[in-house]
DNA sequence: TTAAGTGCAAAGGATTTGCAACAAA
DNA sequence: TTTGTTGCAAATCCTTTGCACTTAA
């Protein structure tokens, strides 16, 4: 089970190669030029079950469609509210937060996601004023 | 501008009273027992505007639809992967994690948003085994 | 050979929107 | 009055799904 198809190997390579965590549309604009046939299905299909098989992360940021990150390493993610870009954050010294969290807590926490928002540094620089 | 409205009030007053994060789906069955003929639009309509101005939260959980929470206070939620349950998660101690954020960063932070998974002691009591 | 993957198109769920009627200020 | 708000229905956006065909193993 789970064969290997060059849709799917493409669509990993393309995700790897790119860092603003493109959405499924995006993905499937790109592939497409490779494989000119694709359906945004097969996009869908093939996100969805890298996500799941912990190969690429869904991103689900509360501002527009879902997007995807390559990187399946946990990491941060900063969501500029002015122009809507999606950035990969490096943040340390946040490993005891799950311990944090369960202080206060009878169930069992496995993980966590945190976006942090803001703007990102061109959209500061275009005006200081707010 | 902004004039007030029974709906909206009720809405607001309905999200205060529940501490299970009601998607808008729930919301709108529940003010239809006081305005009958409330449409679910209208429901929409006043949760963003409520979220807008700050008044509640609007939680997207990567799992299933928007969910609202009437304590617009910013605090953390966990979510159980078993059953889908959202709950408020009392954390304490994590004030300084914007600024370990802006640390490697260009931007501006001004907030994050932590989404907390793992199971919840009733699922976590069903079975031992995962 | 056979089970997984694909393309296509239709369906689905969640949310938004245009508009005429209504209600708050 | 004036302008924000509503109910309704249609539209939109994002994502999933059924099915017959194709392809990897």
């Amino acid at each position: 089970m789970l064969k290997r198809s060059k849709q799917r190997e493409s669509i990993k390579k393309f995700l790897i190669s790119r860092y603003d965590h493109p959405t499924a549309e995006t993905v499937y604009m790109n592939i497409k030029e490779e494989f000119p046939n694709i359906s945004l299905g097969t996009v869908y299909r093939n996100l969805s079950l890298l996500a799941d098989i912990g190969e690429i992360q869904k991103l689900s940021t509360g501002i527009g469609p879902d997007r995807f990150d390559g990187n399946p390493k946990p990491h941060y993610h900063f969501i500029c509210k002015e122009c809507g870009s999606v950035l990969d954050l490096n943040v340390t010294g946040l490993d005891h937060i799950n311990v944090l969290a369960a202080q206060d807590f009878d169930g069992e926490i496995e993980g966590h996601v945190t976006y942090f928002y803001g703007k990102c540094s061109s959209c500061k620089a275009k005006r200081q004023t707010s």
